[in-house]
DNA sequence: GGGCATAGTTGTAGATTACAACCAAATAGT
DNA sequence: ACTATTTGGTTGTAATCTACAACTATGCCC
């Protein structure tokens, strides 16, 4: 049994605020650190993973290996990531961050932590657990529903378009 | 009292999925209706709101009135909405969708639509409604959370990031 | 060793966006 | 009424993010 239309079209006008909401929030909280918001989605899947290959990170982030390159460049450039050789690959590199990239992915956490606990501490205090609680629901759907529909659709789509 | 660290954390995470998968959802959902993320975004505002002028849509979406105004070029190239001029105030104009505007917005609700039924239909019929209350209380806290911190951080980007 | 797959880089180009400078119409101030 | 300011839009310019295609170099299989 199928989900009612009103009920997909309140998740639609929800999740349309959200793309709103957040492609903002992505433009003010990244660019203040000194990074962009490209560098700084990397930087932070970095630090997450720890030392990774080029494709591990682009596949991560659903990015293609050329933007994944030059994104990288411009944090070696800046020094906060370093490329070695990756030591069972020659073809690979292993990405790491340096101390520079720790501290700058500490300043990152900082700011986004004041920005996320203010969204918190506006709405009530019994209802955090539960925001919270169903942004990870609504994460996670999404991430299923995506890899459900066969991962990707992405690609190809330059020539959909036209 | 504020609230604590790790539910920050939580949310933060949760977060930047969502910031993912919906950048991808974008991509691969408004590419295949033949027009571009933005544009579609602009031609379902137009859609909600009715008629507008270009400063009413730049600030629903808030976006500068320049790339607003490039925004509507595409959509008016493709016959998808009429700029007339605005019958009370000379200087701004009547944004209006066309009858292929319209069109274009049934696709484009049908497939997105599908998209997200597809979504649903993913979760367990019990925490259906409580996923799409979610989004919405979500989508609201970040909305009345970037308006309690002074509106706009936005502007004045391409300076700080310097 | 030859052929194919994989990791990354470089060339190119489209899309999205903002700021600045501008024009024209409207509104306010005197 | 006439100037000055504000407001709605457009155009010039530029940064960022992204993908596809072509290419290099390395690894792997038979």
């Amino acid at each position: 049994m199928s989900t009612p239309l009103r009920d997909v079209r309140r998740l639609r006008a929800a999740i349309r605020v959200l793309e709103r909401e957040l492609a903002l929030d992505l433009r003010s909280q990244t660019s203040c650190c000194g990074v962009t918001t490209a560098q700084c989605h990397l930087l932070l899947e970095i630090d997450r993973r720890g030392p990774a290959t080029g494709g591990e990170l682009a596949l991560a982030l659903s990015l293609d290996k050329s933007t994944l390159s030059r994104t990288l460049d411009g944090l070696a450039e800046a020094r906060l990531v370093a490329r070695e050789p990756h030591p069972e690959d020659g073809r690979a590199q292993r990405v790491t961050l340096t101390a520079a990239g720790r501290e700058a992915v500490e300043r990152i956490d900082l700011a986004c932590d004041g920005d996320y606990r203010a969204l918190l501490d506006g709405v009530a205090p019994g209802h955090r657990q539960r925001l919270v609680a169903a942004a990870e629901e609504l994460a996670e759907a999404m991430r299923q529903a995506r890899q459900a529909r066969g991962g990707d659709r992405r690609g190809k789509l330059r020539k959909a378009a036209r």
